[in-house]
DNA sequence: CTGGATCCGCTTAGATACTG
DNA sequence: CAGTATCTAAGCGGATCCAG
């Protein structure tokens, strides 16, 4: 298969930019990744993202949803509640999450190990 | 450690948006891979990356170089040409694209057989 | 108090053109 | 070939407001 030096490009690129088209931008990934963790209310997700606003919130919801990878429920209580929950597809996301996991664990000690504190 | 329903949200947010700070936004990710393709060349770079722009593709790579994932070589020849290549640190994404890569094969198989072409 | 929508400013991305 | 400059459009983020 690996022949030459200039290989497949495209191959490669389109799965990953199909990928990154799903989690796109900084805020999907940590709702999933906190709604997964059983924070499954506006507020609660709200809450456990840091700096994340409302607006952006709701907007980004929205765009999961779209993407089949959550759930959004609506409660008929008093007052009335939603609950987000993610679908099995969202589920085949783990090794995505688990892999950024852990570079960013490694890449925090990096960054904080040689010189100086990010943010 | 799972022992309720609320688990660590943080410490795994945190982790992930570190990561996603890096490979942030459509471009670096397909970057780094038609790099690491044989592709070491300011155009060449950009003609196998589809729909970039020079200046996108300019400041993307600035970006990666601050973040030390890829080198940038200058070369005094006739007339001066500049080699990108991979850093080692670069290499360790590779567990990260191959996720995305597999991720995004099955998600490209999802859309595209359900009901209609994206793009 | 929950789940948003709206107005507005700032930062980014993209199209096109130009320089060394 | 290897980028920069300029302009515009779109998206992010903050503050505020609204319905239940």
């Amino acid at each position: 298969m690996e022949t030459g030096d200039h290989k497949d490009c495209l191959g490669v690129i389109m799965p990953v930019r199909d990928a990154l088209d799903v989690i796109n931008g900084k805020w999907k990934l940590p709702i999933i990744i906190a709604i997964s963790r059983g924070h499954k209310r506006f507020r609660d997700i709200e809450r456990n993202i840091p700096k994340i606003t409302s607006k952006v919130l709701s907007k980004e919801l929205k765009d999961l949803e779209a993407h089949k990878l959550i759930k959004r429920s609506v409660f008929d209580s008093q007052p009335v509640s939603v609950e987000y929950t993610l679908t099995p597809y969202a589920d085949t996301l783990n090794p995505v999450i688990d892999a950024l996991f852990v570079w960013g664990t490694q890449h925090r000690k990096t960054i904080f190990g040689s010189s100086e504190p990010q943010g």
